[in-house]
DNA sequence: GTGAGTATACTGTATATACAACCTTATACA
DNA sequence: TGTATAAGGTTGTATATACAGTATACTCAC
């Protein structure tokens, strides 16, 4: 790792890493520009760029006259975007691991049929992932997909890479539905993200079409905590 | 409106108007730094930072020894809509009614000035309102408006016109942010919305600008069922 | 003609400097 | 005691300058 980093990315690399060990909680204050330049030794232009990025990136806000503080509600990707878990996981500084609990060819149904706009010949696949950071889980991914799109999708290993960052590979994304809801989880549910019986989740659904066609359908579970 | 823009804004305006009215099409060279040093006589400096800065946001993508271009695949908006909540439930064909619990002029606070990116002394309007479909409370709504955008926000009848379409008549809305999540409701979100304690819940924060400023930032709690 | 070297254009980074706007705190004054 | 005023720290913007790295175009010797 000792490819030259330019220096306002060190600055960045530092004040991240304080963040993402918690040594500086939200709402804590950062060191100012000017003390950024004593510190590191560089210019405060410099200093200003690192500072300016992670505000742009979400992580900091300042005010003038006052100071940089760590935002309260950090980076949380918004789930309207099409992310990747893994790497918003990794992003945080935290290990990400996936455990497939099915992975199968299935049969076509009127009800999944209807999902897909497809026929009942059309052979779809289906998934159950469990993500985990830092071994503990944090989503339930239920996914069925287009065999049409992705023939060859149960051959991946969903432990190097996530089916959202495959399918991605595959088919370039034209449109996206969501819908979320909370709920209490199933008894499977409970069991498999290791939550209690009145822990609320969030579910959030989602198909995306390539070229016309759906691509996927999936559901997430997140738990609340 | 003609308020002092930067003017790396300025430039960042102009080539987000050629690409968006489409004078400049995916694949096509923008100016380089040193044509806008000419062209708006800047700086380098300047000029550098308006490109980084689109760069960063997903519009152009930069190649050293090469040149500027309008990215291929623009960045994406937000695909979710500003739904008004008293229409869709008239479309329902059902009744709304709201009642409005709180309506204030607040302090500001350093963390809410941060949510606003706001200065310290900008005055701030806050609100509580319950929406309720035939009578049966479903949405709880929790508001801050910036008074800047709306000094009339507090003068208007939220039995009459909810705050998001009055808000609409104000001030068009040009980004959009969502955070979405699951709890189980405090006691008083129990009270106000007449659901038991285990009940899970959708919570929803929205923020919105216009024209580079935050209109408003609400958190709507829906109950599960 | 061909290839190597050179010139040129462009982006990437870094510094030093300057001024403006904003906020907090301390001080002086009525 | 209360109120201006001043001072100092903080962010925001803008400039001029410098050097490094990369890609392309050109020139010239062979």
């Amino acid at each position: 790792m000792t490819e030259p980093r330019p220096l306002y990315a060190k600055v960045k690399d530092h004040i991240l890493t304080n963040i993402h060990n918690g040594t500086w909680e939200p709402g804590a204050r950062v060191p100012s520009e000017n003390e950024l330049v004593e510190s590191f030794g560089i210019s405060r232009m410099t200093a200003n760029r690192a500072l300016r990025e992670l505000t742009a990136e979400g992580y900091l806000s300042r005010l003038p006259g006052v100071g940089t503080f760590v935002k309260e509600t950090p980076a949380r990707s918004s789930l309207m975007e099409l992310r990747n878990i893994a790497e918003e996981i990794t992003q945080r500084g935290h290990r990400h691991s996936a455990r497939v609990l099915a992975k199968s060819e299935i049969e076509a149904n009127p009800a999944l049929a209807g999902e897909f706009d497809g026929k009942l010949s059309d052979r779809l696949f289906h998934i159950v992932i469990v993500h985990e950071e830092n071994g503990v889980p944090v989503q339930l991914e239920d996914r069925y997909v287009s065999a049409n799109v992705a023939p060859d999708f149960l051959d991946q290993d969903f432990a190097q890479i996530t089916p959202t960052a495959y399918l991605l590979t595959i088919a370039p994304v034209d449109e996206l539905e969501h819908t979320v809801e909370a709920s209490l989880p199933t008894y499977d549910q409970q069991r498999l993200l290791g939550i209690a019986a009145i822990e609320p989740c969030l579910v959030l659904r989602r198909r995306s079409w390539s070229r016309g066609m759906v691509v996927t359908a999936v559901t997430l579970t997140y738990p609340a905590s």
